[in-house]
DNA sequence: TAGGCTTTGTCAGTTTTCTGTCAGACTAAC
DNA sequence: GTTAGTCTGACAGAAAACTGACAAAGCCTA
């Protein structure tokens, strides 16, 4: 993992970094919001450890600076503060997470590895609802452990369905997720994909809302 | 936001309970681990709080239990304890997390923000009169917990009258809002909405005064 | 390259559901 | 009791969705 450390305090900076480096993450120290700005224009980071104090700007500040700037990188903040009120304004000024100093290392590394965590939940992603299991990398999908076999489109629409996670999906959408806008197809296109869909899945497994669209259910 | 609350406190979970429908969510409470597995069998929830103690199972084995089903809704445990070691034991559990006992409620939400946020779930604009909740972003409705299904112009006119918020409103707005003066129909057509409506949520629910118009009435 | 198999968009016919209209019943107010 | 407004069951037209058949296209194998 690598990991933005921004830290003005040379001696808890020092040690992180060591215990950063022993933990087998990659971390790169600077002591500024400027060089910290720096660092996310020229490298790609999956965490950023960012004081709440730093001495060009507060830390918070950068934060926000960062997040309409469009870093989604999960941030977990240090700070000597306990006040409520400061951890909300840290947590909703884009925080992912709040330490307050002192703290136990260890304890730093189980919420860095909860962050990092979903990271890669996400990279994998597979898609889980109900009995039915999608896995996009392997582009298998199953339903109560058993496997079925999907075509190419069918894939793809299932996949844009799940990932709605319960929402009911237009056919545009999928029309417009499954065929890029390039090929103009007419909506029944669409229609026939969701009739061969559930004609392997069996019926209950997507519910139709007239005039609105389509969802999987839990099943 | 939808949350699932598994706390077996009485107390504390009724308070957790109105504070989160208070802030706007929808929240479903259970108290055991079994009605916390079944609850997430048939909803879709956006994040789950889950309490470390639990009268049939630790909450930290239900949450590696569920992350081993495929289960990736963030989630923040609550606890008592406060030993590193078993934050530890959270988070690596599974928890994205984590806040002990006696907490902050305004902490609380804060940190549901910030998980929610990350999930980039759009902070859904749920409406709720009494027990009839309505949420436009999955057009779902339910009644007292129960979910009752609704076609798309009825979903529509109900909505408009739970947005103007226990005030009576008309039926020609109503007419604006579903129709777009696009199509001219007889003010008829609204009545046998509401009509249809009302067969659907039970009568008391929509009432009517005279010459004025409908409004939802709490329930 | 031919033949067979699968995929997939289109068409057409069918089915399902929605929804506006009508007519007659009902109701509250005067 | 009258009247205007509202309610609701029945109905029918329309819209939306479903699905079987088909054919074009792609792919694999021999």
């Amino acid at each position: 993992m690598k990991i933005l450390l921004v830290e003005d305090d040379p001696q808890l900076g020092a040690s992180l970094e060591r215990a950063l480096h022993h933990d087998g993450s990659v971390c790169e120290w600077v002591k500024t919001a400027e060089d910290a700005e720096l660092a996310l224009d020229v490298s790609f980071f999956d965490l950023i450890i960012l004081d709440w104090m730093l001495p060009d700007q507060q830390g918070i500040y950068f934060l926000k600076e960062a997040r309409k700037r469009g870093v989604t990188i999960p941030v977990l903040m240090l700070t000597a503060r306990t006040a409520t009120s400061e951890k909300i304004e840290g947590l909703d000024g884009g925080a992912d997470d709040y330490l307050t100093k002192p703290f136990d290392l260890d304890e730093l590394f189980a919420r860095l590895r909860s962050l990092g965590r979903r990271r890669e939940v996400k990279a994998s992603s597979e898609l889980v609802i109900g009995g039915l299991r999608l896995c996009p990398d392997r582009h298998e999908v199953s339903l109560n452990e058993e496997e079925i076999q999907l075509s190419k489109t069918e894939f793809l629409i299932l996949q844009k369905m799940m990932e709605s996670q319960g929402r009911y999906i237009s056919k545009s959408q999928l029309e417009e997720y499954a065929y890029n806008w390039d090929n103009c197809v007419t909506p029944n296109a669409i229609e026939a994909q969701i009739s061969r869909l559930r004609k392997r899945l069996g019926s209950g497994v997507i519910t139709t809302l007239r005039g609105v669209g389509y969802k999987v259910e839990k099943v």
